[in-house]
Parts: structure tokens; C-alpha cells; sequence
DNA sequence: TAGATTGTTAATCGATTAACAATC
DNA sequence: TAGATTGTTAATCGATTAACAATC
């Protein structure tokens, strides 16, 4: 590894395939990969992918053999999840897209810790998701005074992903995931912000349709 | 306009921002924008505006005024949603993520239209999801020899993903559209593939906070 | 006219791919 | 040893940014 090379944002949305992956091989006893066949596997290039890994830690491959799998899960885990301690997260939205990420959120091993959802439908209050009470949105302010939540996960309609971010933006999140219409870069210029644009996603896709790629 | 510059990917991907933007410019009552403005607004530079507009289309721009906010919002709706014929849609999954992402795909505004949706749980089979019937995974092959749909959207867990991408290979698809962790790119090699991973994104966030971006 | 802004070419930047000596 | 594969440097490719003449 050199340490003077710091995994680019490209590199970085890279890593939780590379994962996926490598979980997988585990999964059916690999014990070692070389980077020409995880490259087969991933559609990638093996360039690619000892370039990435020359940036991620010690990786350790042995000439002749590859690398252990064992031991890319393990430097990948520590830079997904951090060494045990997930990042404390809120959820805004409970409707069906905010259900629907909530499981991602809530589960253990995606490296966050939901703590707290909130909504403004009366009759969404006090229920649960993913086994996490609704609070009102009221209850903001208090809440994050008392816990100080790491990250905001978006789930609401433009025009309330607009009125959250003015009021998050001093409540010290430093990050965020968005998955509104709402384009959050510019109000957030200083958090790490990962915008999932579902509608963007889908127009795109039948743009390539219709114009040939 | 350069017709020998064809939008890359990338620009691709952009377009349907700028469409966000022009609408909300449209309904300011702006008619005209410079792209130093709306590069200002979007969080980007006025060189990258103009070379993407260079390959979208006949622009028009006019030099110390800027463009026509109704002339791009033509030129990009023909492009993102063609000539009026929306794309045809089946949805595979009609859990909590596909309810929230069949109201995308149904919505007339964004160029597709739901014909189908499938899953395989009896009590689904029957019921509706943003107005249309919900059918058994046993009827795909005959629906798609009657009605030919042109674009699949996934949302369905890892394991159901693989199995129906084994299914559709033969079906005519031209496109998909994949919520799903399971990743369709090596599959269909010469399908337009977008691909949304929820929990890649989430994670890469984590890293990118417990590692400073 | 003067200021502003386009369209386009050139320069820069960064990411991907290729190459290859080192070596398991 | 011979074949395979790494780590890393160099080359290529592509996207972004800068520059500027043309001109509204």
C-alpha cells in the first residue's frame, strides 16, 4: 500500500461491490482470488482492481497466487463499518419509500444504527418502523439536542426535503442520504451527501432507450 | 449543435437534473438563463452547461443574453421522453420498495408506462399496485409474448433478481431498471442496465464519513 | 457602443488501462 | 524451474475546465 494514495470518491463507490463480491466467494469456501478472475466476476478490469486495492490498505497479494479473501473482507469492513461503533442515524419519511429504506438502515450489518424516524402524519406517531417509534417532526430539535444523530436518511417529497435541510443544517448531521427530487449539494455544502435520484435514474435509462445509448 | 458529438454517458445522467431546474425556472416565470446562472443554481460551471448543451441538441443560445428556458425544456423532453410514446413497463416486486418506485414508473410524466407487475405471493396475486393488477410470476412468458414490454424494473430480493434475470435474458427487454442488490450488468451485456443500489450507496457513505470523503 | 454570453477549441485534470520488473 | 500474479509506473483515454473570438 501507499499511503500517500487516497482512495478517490470513483474508488470509494467501488468498495461495496468488491465486498459483495468477495462475501460471496467466502460464502462458497474461496479462500484466495487472483485480480483476473474477481475482474471477470465484477466486469471490471484486473488494473482496475489492484489499482483500487493499492489504495485501500495492506492487501498483502502474494505474486503467483492472488490475494486471501479473508483478509480483503476484513480491510473492507474496517473501512465500510469502522471497528464496531455504526454511526448513529435518523430517518425522515415514513411512507413507503422511508419503510422500505428503513430495513437497510436498521439492519446490523450495513454499519448504522437507526434511532430515531420521524413524520408529520398524526396517524404515523407512536407506530413503529423497523422496529423504531415515529416520532413527530416537532420533536426534532429535542432529539437531536440529546442524542446527536451522525446521519439523515431523506425520504419525503421535494418540498419537505427542502423544509428539513434548512432546519438540519445546524444540527450537527454530517451526512447525508437522499433519496428526494430535492438536490440537497448546494444547502450541505460541508456534509458528505450521497444523493439517490430515482427519477433521474429512471428518465435516464429511457433516454439511452430511445437515443441508442 | 456538433451532430457528431454524441452525449456520453455522464451527460447522460445529467440531463434529467437540468430538466428539474428548467421546470422550476419555468414556473418563476424565468424565460431565459445564462449558463453561468444555472450553472450557479446546480452546483456546477458554465463550461460544463454549454459543452453539454453542445450535444444535446439545436440549443439556440444567444450570445449576451443566454438560452431560451422553454426551448430546453422541448429539447430535453424530447430526448428523456421522446415523442410522446412512453416506454412500456413491467415491475417485478411488489413489496414496499416496489409500491414506492411503481408510483415513478406510472406517473405519465416520466416517459414509461406500467403495463404489468408480477410477484409470487398468493395474496398479492390479484390486488393492485398504482392501478394496475398485480399477476403471478407464471404468467410472465405469456404476457410478454402478447404485449412485448420493453422495459423491466426490478425490485426484488438478491436471490429473486438472479432467477428472473435467467427468465427475461430470452424475452426481448431493452432495458432495466434494478433496485436490487444483485448486480445485472454481466447477465445482459447488451441491455441498457441502470443499476440502484440502495445499500452500495449507504455504505459508501459510511466510508466516506468514518474516513473523512 | 459596451457589457455579457455563446459556441468551440485548447489545456488540464483525473481515472482507467497497459506494461513490466519483481517474485511467489 | 516455469508459470502466474502482484505492485507500481507509464501511457492512454475521457471528462472537465479554461480561454477567447464571435456577436447579440
Amino acid at each position: 500500500m501507499n499511503p500517500s494514495v487516497k482512495a478517490s470518491v470513483p474508488v470509494i463507490r467501488r468498495l461495496p461491490k468488491y465486498y459483495r463480491y468477495l462475501r460471496a466467494l467466502k460464502d462458497a469456501n474461496i479462500t484466495s482470488i487472483s485480480s483476473r478472475e474477481l475482474a471477470a466476476q465484477m466486469g471490471t478490469t484486473a488494473s482496475q482492481v489492484r489499482q483500487d486495492f493499492n489504495c485501500i490498505g495492506d492487501v498483502n497479494g502474494r505474486q503467483g497466487i492472488g490475494y486471501s479473501v479473508d483478509n480483503l473482507l476484513a480491510i473492507l469492513e474496517g473501512l465500510l463499518f469502522g471497528d464496531g461503533e455504526r454511526l448513529t442515524a435518523i430517518l425522515f419519511g415514513c411512507g413507503r419509500l422511508g419503510t422500505a429504506v428503513s430495513s437497510f438502515i436498521a439492519n446490523n450489518n450495513n454499519g448504522f444504527r437507526l434511532i430515531a424516524a420521524f413524520d408529520v402524519k398524526p396517524e404515523l406517531i407512536g407506530q413503529t418502523i423497523s422496529g423504531i417509534p415515529i416520532r413527530h417532526l416537532d420533536d426534532l430539535n429535542a432529539f437531536c439536542d440529546k442524542h446527536h444523530p451522525q446521519v439523515a436518511v431523506l425520504c419525503l417529497p421535494r418540498s419537505g426535503a427542502e423544509e428539513i435541510s434548512g432546519r438540519l443544517v445546524n444540527l450537527g448531521i454530517r451526512g447525508y442520504w437522499n433519496f428526494s427530487h430535492y438536490d440537497l449539494s448546494v444547502p450541505f455544502p460541508d456534509a458528505v451527501v450521497e444523493n439517490v435520484h430515482l427519477g433521474d435514474s429512471l428518465m435516464s435509462l429511457g433516454y439511452r432507450l430511445r437515443n441508442g445509448d
